[in-house]
Parts: structure tokens; C-alpha cells; sequence
DNA sequence: GCTCTTATCAACAAAAATGTCAATAGTGAA
DNA sequence: TTCACTATTGACATTTTTGTTGATAAGAGC
């Protein structure tokens, strides 16, 4: 009679449904910034996150649903990002440098940038409404600068946002492929707003 | 006895092996761009260039080499847009307003830009050599202003670049979630650096 | 302790995607 | 016309990815 010594096997993690969840969209972050969109598959997300696949669909029903999740945790992430920043200087150069500083950080770090990408490359209606109030709520709150014509207001951030999200996405790659350190494209595109921006307000 | 008709068949097609291979080339570029790279199926190119999918892994071995080789094409041609421009103007401001347009113009169809962004998702090294020479040969044959300081021209062609390919990418989508008509970024990004260009070279 | 809920997982099943192969059929050359 | 070459294809096979199910176990409440 053969005794067979159990395996010694780490006593099984239980987690709360909202720990879970955010275990599981961590890992996928990680996935998404590292390795890109095409890596959010079910069993790697599982991997990432040290479960089951099983246990991703318990708590998310497919990964679609998950991937929809994650760009809506992301988003809301960039958004409080943005509107977090400290107190804003008061005339409006200083106001608009700071809104750019703000935006270039929120984009600087890949995650944002690389969501944006993936967003515009895979554009599905359903995911864009929660994008289109997300820039809404940061352009009401945050961006709008005072003492401007709201017209033109409104111009400088659109060309400050698509400024931000370019050098965020290919900016680091773009100044390497040029043979330049890796955040030359982020102070060029700087100081373009920052020389630029006051000038059109005037 | 049964007697079957034989069922009316299309001839079945037989072309030159660049004709092949350009057919389904053409096929995934448009898959690429209305769908984007997620789109890149086997089957689905396979299918959009009507034809069998056996056939379309006679011709490029797997999946992946098509999507490397259309990669490859998609740069091709972007240079080949790029430089193709006609008579360069005199002065370095009428020739960085040029370039800036031409620049616009090649990353303003949705593939070219979808490309950058779906190289910079994916990122393989292999990939980026070539992209890497691309980059290169543009800038030393179309974009570097004369009678400007080289370092300067560099950055001036650096920030135009990444504010192309994010006017590229995001501006329509943007520019309708702000409301406005679909060219209005290409339109501000475009102003941007016709007016600030000049007085950096000056 | 006991029970109940349910997060977790292994095993299985289904579907999707990729790749293999032998037969078929255009096409140019002999 | 005949033949050799090979682009093309349907059928099959393999791998990858996703989804299902029943059993197990962790923890909360009693």
C-alpha cells in the first residue's frame, strides 16, 4: 500500500467580489501597458493575476467584459488624475501652462496613452459614450481656461489634448528613433504650448 | 439514378504570385484601417481578399508574416507619399510649412496613422528596424530645413511628427467629441506649427 | 463548534484560429 | 496538344482561446 504524502499546496486565496475584481484588472493593466491590447487574453489575464481563468469569468462573465472594465477603470483613473492637481495659478498663462503640464503628465505615464490608442484602434460606440462624458467633466472642471473667449478656449485644449496623448504614445520611441533622450519630444511639445497658447488667447 | 448537375462554379482565379500577394495585402490594409489591427484574422483576410485561407498561407508562410509584411508595405508607401511632394520652396519658412503640410497629408488617411499606433501597441524590434530606416530616410531627404541649425531643424521635425501622427490618430475622433467639424484639429495642429515654427528657427 | 454562502479551481467542452496536405486546375512552354 | 509547374482549394488536424460545470474550501454569522 503506497502512502502518497499530499502535496504541500498554499492554502487557497478568498478574496472579497470587489478585491477580486480589482486584483484581476490590476493584473490586466499591467498586461495592457506592458505588452499591449492583443495580450488581454483570458488565461494570461488569469496568470497575471495568480488565479483560475475560471475565476475571471465568475467575477467578470467573458473577457470582453473585462476589457470593457478596464477601460472604464482607466478612464476614470486618467480623469481623477487630471482633475486631482493642486491649486491653479491664477492668470490665465499660468493657468493654461499648468493645464498643459497637467495633461502631459496624465498621458506621460504609457497606461493613458496606450488606452487612448486602443480606444480609437478598436472604437466601439458603446465604450466612447463613457469617453466622451469623461472629456467633458475634465474640460468643464479642470482645463476650461478663465478670461478667455470659450471658443477659443476650447480650440487650445482640443490641439493640448491631442498634443499630450502623441507625445505620450510615441514620444519616448519617436525621440529614441531620433537618436535623443526619451523625454525630448515631451519638453519640446511643452514648451510649443507654452510659447504658443498665451499668444492665441491674447 | 440520380442525376446531379454540377453546380455553375466561378473559374477559379489563378494569379502571379506578386499579384497574390498584393491582393491580400491590399485585402488586410483594408481590414486594418476600417477595423483595426484586432482585425487581422487569418480567415477574415483570407475572406476579404476572396480567397481560401490555405492560399493565403501559401503565399506568406503565417499570419504573422502578413501582418509584418504589410507593416512593411504601409511604410513603403508612407515614404514614398512623403517624398513625392513637389518643388520644395526657397526659404525655410515656406519649406517648413510644406513639409508640416506634407506630413498632415500622409498621416491624415486613417492607415497611416493606425499603422504608427498599432507599431507602437506592439512593439517588436524586428518590426521597428525598418520603421526605424523609414524615419531616417525622410528626414534626410524631404523634411531637414536648410539654413537652419541642425539640432534646432531636428526638434522642429520631431514635435511635427508626433503632432502629425496624433492629429492622425485622435483628431477626429476628438474634434467630433468636442463638437466640432472633424478636420478642426488638423486645422489648429496645423496652425499651430506654421506660426511657431519659424520664429524657433529664426 | 455548525451551517450557509460563494469564491475558487480542476477537468471538461466548445469554439475560434491557425496550420497541413493531397487533389485540382490555370497557364505558359515545349 | 501535351506537359510541367504551381496557384488554388476543400478537408482534415492541431493549437489556442474561451466558456461550462461540479466539487472544494474559506470565511462570515450563528
Amino acid at each position: 500500500m503506497s502512502i502518497v504524502k499530499t502535496p504541500a499546496r498554499a492554502p487557497r486565496a478568498r478574496r472579497s467580489p470587489e478585491a477580486a475584481r480589482e486584483n484581476i484588472l490590476a493584473a490586466a493593466e499591467r498586461l495592457l501597458t506592458e505588452k499591449g491590447p492583443q495580450a488581454l487574453k483570458l488565461t494570461d489575464v488569469a496568470a497575471a493575476a495568480g488565479i483560475a481563468h475560471a475565476t475571471v469569468l465568475h467575477h467578470f462573465g467573458s473577457i470582453a467584459d473585462v476589457q470593457t472594465a478596464l477601460m472604464e477603470r482607466m478612464i476614470r483613473q486618467l480623469v481623477a488624475q487630471i482633475l486631482a492637481e493642486g491649486a491653479v495659478a491664477a492668470d490665465p498663462q499660468g493657468r493654461v501652462g499648468q493645464g498643459a503640464r497637467v495633461l502631459f503628465d496624465a498621458f506621460g505615464d504609457r497606461g493613458a496613452a496606450r488606452l487612448a490608442a486602443w480606444l480609437e484602434l478598436t472604437g466601439e460606440s458603446r465604450r466612447l459614450t463613457m469617453a466622451r462624458e469623461a472629456v467633458r467633466e475634465v474640460i468643464a472642471n479642470r482645463l476650461a481656461p478663465e478670461g478667455v473667449d470659450p471658443a477659443v478656449a476650447e480650440d487650445m485644449v482640443l490641439v493640448s489634448v491631442i498634443l499630450a496623448m502623441g507625445v505620450g504614445l510615441f514620444g519616448r520611441s519617436l525621440s529614441e528613433l531620433m537618436g535623443r533622450p526619451p523625454d525630448t519630444a515631451r519638453g519640446l511639445a511643452l514648451d510649443l504650448l507654452r510659447r504658443l497658447l498665451p499668444a492665441e488667447g491674447a
